[in-house]
DNA sequence: ATGAAAGCGCTAACAT
DNA sequence: ATGTTAGCGCTTTCAT
């Protein structure tokens, strides 16, 4: 047989570590007696190859059992066909619903997701987003963990990689996002409360914060700060004085449902709630049961989220439906753009959230 | 400004596609003066490297912004730091938190993660499991789609990766498994409605399967499976003839509260559900609100998986919990062993679920 | 302790 | 249409 021979020589020190030897190129061109070259064009589908030559090398690739090496593809070609996501937590069905927007894109279009949490904390999210970037991802999808501590965001950019933000923006960076309207979204989901009488009325967010809330504050997640600004302003628009002093955040630290019973016991509880997202909801809804408030007779009850089960409480939950999946997708869409060298100027693209009202508000307790 | 100049001096064809050459050992070697072995050595930790020559490369590496080719690097060494999962869908809770579990461990231990989502559905498994091993994953996490057709986890076996599979087990592979305790789960929950008095269960799973399910019949995942057989094992023993015929499989297909509806009314219905997830529990839950039935007066329900808001319904829903995070921690902590040369024997890891009674179960109407 | 050179598996010029 | 060759960025012998 003509053997093309002396790749076979040596026992290799390199693979996976269970001795065998990973079929390559060389082999199936070895086998199907072409060049390395011709073989490459066969089995990467690129380049001229004749039907009969391409028959025979795919054959030969079958038999020997070859598995095209995506990583020799990358060093050569400099595309990974990768892109990075870095989430705050998988487990929260935010994020979840966003990944999986986004997988379904990433997919379509051909590319493979790796998948990071970062915990809203912006050392790992340095470390995550470090390994991506040396994992030659083509671009990255993140909600950043600080819109306002851009460093690693830069990090991203000025590794020259596609970068796509969601659910929060930052200033000052080249990148596009996608965003729910969050202050429009806060302001009527508040008018709601303040519709209804409601003068108390909280404001509940797990977002990292030292010390209280102060007006006209800079916030880590501008999701959050876009909802804390809709939420003041239609507070003071109501007329309730120092709005800003119901502004809690910080709740996971200190555990959201105690955050959530401080709020709503004591000489000047609040009397309605506006829950970030659909885990607080929860959250208080517990709390209210704790202390044996009723929901919607002593305490109204509003929540970012129309998580699945938020229809199926008693009484059901007032929300302000996102389109978390679309989030992820246009997210994903926008980024394939660039990464297939699209220059356009950076966009903002901003989804509008939708109020499902359903049982869970009622004017507050005289 | 000490700018170093030559690094922007060639045009490359490779590249990110942004211009920019990445900076590369020799890069870094060249500034620093010194070969590139010495330079590699001194950012790659390993071999030996005067401290002085160290801290000259990492000064150097600090200022050209260096950023090591993870992908470069697997080529030589065999080893990609990155292991892949497979689940069926991450915005399914259940993956999510087995997910999240699987990334902590692997995070700890050094390793990334490359999500895919099979669907369920053994082609784009195949499809999957195919990406990841070309990207040379260390190793797969995987929940397989069919515990019957074994093709792709064998594919994953041949191609001389480390196999683990999550939450199903798969007969004749040489993989380790971590699944929880379902059979025994199924019967204590069954176990609870017919000890109330119920004859007619229906146990709800949205696993694909052609036709009605039939006794004995082999099951695609094998935790349903599992789950059936406690099921049916439990009514059999209550003296309940034809238990298969309350089985009833594939409702996503056919709408899972439509499945539900059916079962809890007409001449025949059930009296009390099993529901092989929180998600099937929330379809039916809506089911016999949708027809006016009240549970547990007119319905009792039970079902798998502790989700967060079980116990916020009226009623609560007694469930059986599963350690989801730990049977994704514990699947990540074995594929570490393995990746690193546990050549032991393959173990099953069998976790044990958790009762947890809450409100809806309650006599049959007479 | 450091350097020179080979090689991982692939693709891309550049022949022929 | 096919082959030859060089090279991606790194690690790893093997010298020195």
């Amino acid at each position: 047989m003509g053997e093309h021979g002396s790749e076979h020589a040596s026992s290799n020190t390199h693979g996976n570590g269970n001795g065998r030897r990973e079929v390559t190129v060389s082999d199936v061109a070895a086998a199907a007696r072409v060049s390395k070259a011709t073989a490459a064009r066969a089995l990467g589908d690129y380049g001229a190859v004749s039907d009969s030559v391409r028959e025979r090398v795919q054959r030969a690739a079958e038999e020997l059992g070859y598995r095209a090496n995506a990583l020799a593809r990358t060093m050569t070609t400099g595309r990974s066909n990768t892109i990075g996501i870095v989430v705050g937590d998988i487990e929260n069905p935010f994020f979840a619903q966003a990944t999986r927007g986004a997988a379904d894109i990433a997919d379509t279009a051909g590319f493979d997701l790796i998948l990071s949490n970062s915990d809203e904390e912006t050392e790992s999210e340095a470390k995550a987003i470090g390994v991506q970037l040396a994992k030659r991802v083509d671009g990255l999808l993140v909600a950043p963990a600080s819109s306002v501590d851009i460093r690693n965001l830069r990090t991203i950019v000025d590794a020259g990689r596609p970068l796509v933000l969601f659910d929060r923006v930052a200033e000052g960076i080249e990148a596009d996002a996608v965003i729910a309207a969050n202050r429009t979204g806060a302001r009527k989901l508040t008018g709601l409360l303040t519709s209804a009488g409601h003068r108390r009325i909280a404001f509940i967010s797990t977002l990292l914060h030292t010390d209280g809330y102060r007006s006209g504050e800079v916030l880590g997640s501008s999701s959050v700060a876009e909802r804390v600004a809709g939420f003041t302003t239609t507070l003071a628009e109501a007329g309730i004085p120092r709005p800003e002093a119901w502004v809690r955040l910080n709740a996971r630290a200190d555990g959201v449902e105690r955050a959530a019973v401080e709020l709503i016991t004591g000489p000047d509880a609040a009397t309605a709630v506006v829950a970030s997202d659909s885990r607080i909801a929860l959250a208080v809804f517990r709390a209210a049961r704790s202390v044996g408030l009723r929901i919607p007779e002593d305490l109204s009850l509003v929540a970012f989220d129309d998580a699945d089960w938020t229809g199926l409480t008693t009484p059901s939950i007032t929300v302000m439906s996102q389109p978390i999946h679309e989030i992820g997708a246009e997210a994903a869409r926008l980024l394939v753009r660039r990464i297939r060298g699209d220059g356009g100027p950076f966009v903002t693209k901003v989804l509008d959230q939708r109020l499902i009202e359903r049982e869970s508000v009622a004017p507050p307790r005289l």
